[in-house]
DNA sequence: TATATTAGCAAGTGATTACTCACTCTTATG
DNA sequence: CATAAGAGTGAGTAATCACTTGCTAATATA
């Protein structure tokens, strides 16, 4: 891939993340990478298909992401680190994340498929650990992740931060 | 306010939260609500202006249902009813809410202010219950309705209906 | 009833939109 | 070295955008 490209990618992903989709024209993509606006449509055909080559390195990148907690056979230590998650996001990333999220209430786009593997591997730390309804515990707790990262993404990390230790000792000193 | 002007505020709610604030042209909102498109910009000046109504309309509805909530004098009720808050939504009002939550990623606008009594009233049940803190699990119970509402809104009631009853137990047997 | 104000429309406006086209420059390969 | 393919550009295009204007119809108020 070229740099040209790379760089068209990546100014397409602040600009979509910040402003949204339908915001950000091609014209205003092409400006801030330093490129003619041509050449948008001759690397990815239409707009859309600029948006889906951003998507398809998420789908990508976020699969990378979950390794270390899918191959945690600790079920603790899967816990633990999905409450980490939210809070070890760099700032690099945030216009990523923040357009996956802004993606979720588009129509047309298949959303949560990329985290079912989570989702099971929560399933089965929280069955080991003998909680009565481990299903229902691992959505839960997706739940609140979700609801964090987008609290961290629009107000940064320290309007979450305390959260953490907390949630970690909660999940430390189950229910009777 | 009259019917047409009522119709415009109808329609545009429902398009700009299926399809986006930037992505719905007046000119669509005008043929859908079989009106002339210059009789928008009649009432409400310009599009933004269209949408600073909705949101306005949001804000008196939003402490509306809040009402009940706040003035529960019972904290278990005030727990149980906050729980049940997101699965008692009617399909009618999926727009308005839809349309909530997109906002939240609009970087100009102040969203979260709307929440903050109940935020608060439920630290005090939480405090009353003798929670060691209150605050924090106030917080996560906010976390958990706001994403549990998504997913409502994106893939409907029955995708969330058993966590009503797994929550309400949940927080009838208080970690020791 | 006279008049002023509001509601409503049809037909515009210039600006911006996503996208195309004809062309040049660069780079790799036989 | 020749040639073909891809990278890159700049000036277009028709369509759509938010918004305006000049007008009439309805309604309220005096």
């Amino acid at each position: 891939m070229t740099d040209r490209k790379k760089k068209i990618l990546a100014v397409a992903l602040e600009l979509f993340a910040n402003d949204g989709f339908s915001a950000t024209s091609t014209k205003k993509i092409a400006k801030e990478a330093n490129v003619s606006e041509g050449l948008i449509f001759r690397h990815f055909e239409n707009k859309k298909g600029l948006l889906n080559a951003l998507v398809q390195q998420a789908i990508a990148r976020i699969s990378v992401i979950l390794i270390p907690i899918l191959n945690e056979k600790n079920p603790k230590e899967v816990i633990q680190k999905t409450v980490e998650l939210p809070f070890n996001i760099d700032k690099s990333e945030y216009p990523f994340w923040k357009l996956q999220f802004k993606l979720k209430w588009e129509n047309d786009y298949e959303s949560n498929e990329k985290m079912q593997p989570l989702l099971d591997h929560l399933a089965w730390a929280f069955t080991t650990l003998g909680y009565p309804e481990p299903e229902k515990e691992a959505t839960i707790l997706n739940h609140i992740i979700e609801s964090i990262s987008i609290g961290i993404l629009r107000d940064g990390v320290h309007s979450q931060e305390s959260l953490k230790t907390f949630l970690i000792e909660k999940y430390n000193t189950p229910t009777k």
